[in-house]
DNA sequence: GTCTATACTGAGATAGAC
DNA sequence: GTCTATCTCAGTATAGAC
């Protein structure tokens, strides 16, 4: 049955953004995400830990994806040019994942609960790229500067864009990483 | 009632915490921390949202405090060197605090929901500080990555400060800030 | 799949400060 | 009298235990 367990996983997700979108997050009960789904409010909770939880089943395989990409990467490259690597490495699942994306930002950015689980998911993310780094032989407290100060441009680059894709991932990239260089450049401290 | 009002608050806090130290967050009710400070469940609930709070109220003084003194900066000052002024005006209350402060992150760091709530506090706070570095000229997107890169430090300063406090919490900042400028140097992206 | 603890919410009553 | 803090009571939903 492990298929039509992926099924129902997938259903409660699609479901609970609907009806997070039709009546907002607080006014959605599990129970009625798992009646529409067609399986008891217990199965919901047997698929995801708490009611937060079903909207952030992505963030493991994107985790997966960064971390193999920064272990596969050129011995030379310095830990922001690994990272902008990754990141860009995972450009085009980004890009084919937006139309789920958009509306499930929309929902996070405008409930309080949701954006508290996104940004320490976004938090452990970084803590996840901070030790592929470290395994690389970067120095500890470097690792987690430069994975904290990557996963900034990555972040501000998903969001402007899912607000406005006029302009590609790709180019908001780069546009971060100049910034960054720009940044620090102007800083005598 | 205005005296006992903040009486009541700042009992709440001290007895959550020595509560969750003492039993463990989970297995603390807000009904016991009520009624080991004197009131009722109902009266915890006014004071705080909801039961992780009562760990998080000094936030918002660290927050003013920060944006108080990014506004103050002399206007030459480049975002990084802005942040990092106002990160040493608060190094002597965060000092001062440290009693509180250590056992009050040995709770967090072993609690995954007061984690998380840590993690979207210090991202709001990275939020409120951008908004002060654009308040004084700074264009958007750099405000925004030099507050997460500078929160990026200043927490990691506080934390390798709370765990082992034989260094400086000033030379753990100096350290920090030193490192960041390293990583950007390196970078031929 | 059933049962239960507890986090949280809302409305109305009380009591004291001003 | 107003205002504000607290209490009382009743309820719902989440999440965990069994």
């Amino acid at each position: 049955m492990a298929k039509s367990e992926d099924a129902v996983r997938v259903r409660l997700q699609r479901v609970a953004l609907e009806l997070f979108r039709e009546r907002g997050y607080d006014r959605t009960t599990a129970a009625e995400i798992a009646a529409r789904a067609g399986v008891t409010e217990r199965t919901f909770f047997r698929h995801f830990p708490d009611k937060r939880e079903v909207l952030f089943d992505g963030e493991a395989i994107l985790r997966a994806a960064l971390t193999a990409s920064i272990t596969d990467a050129p011995d030379k490259l310095g830990p922001l040019d690994t990272l902008f690597r990754a990141f860009r490495s995972v450009q085009p699942a980004l890009e084919d994942n937006r139309p789920f994306a958009k509306p499930r930002h929309e929902v996070i950015s405008s409930t309080p609960a949701l954006h508290e689980r996104e940004m320490a998911k976004m938090g452990a993310l970084a803590d996840a790229l901070a030790a592929a780094l470290q395994a690389r032989g970067v120095a500890d407290l470097r690792a987690v500067l430069a994975a904290r100060t990557g996963m900034a441009a990555f972040v501000h680059a998903m969001v402007s864009w899912l607000d406005d894709p006029r302009q590609g991932l790709g180019e908001r990239l780069d546009l971060a990483c100049r910034e960054l260089k720009a940044l620090l450049a102007e800083s005598d401290y």
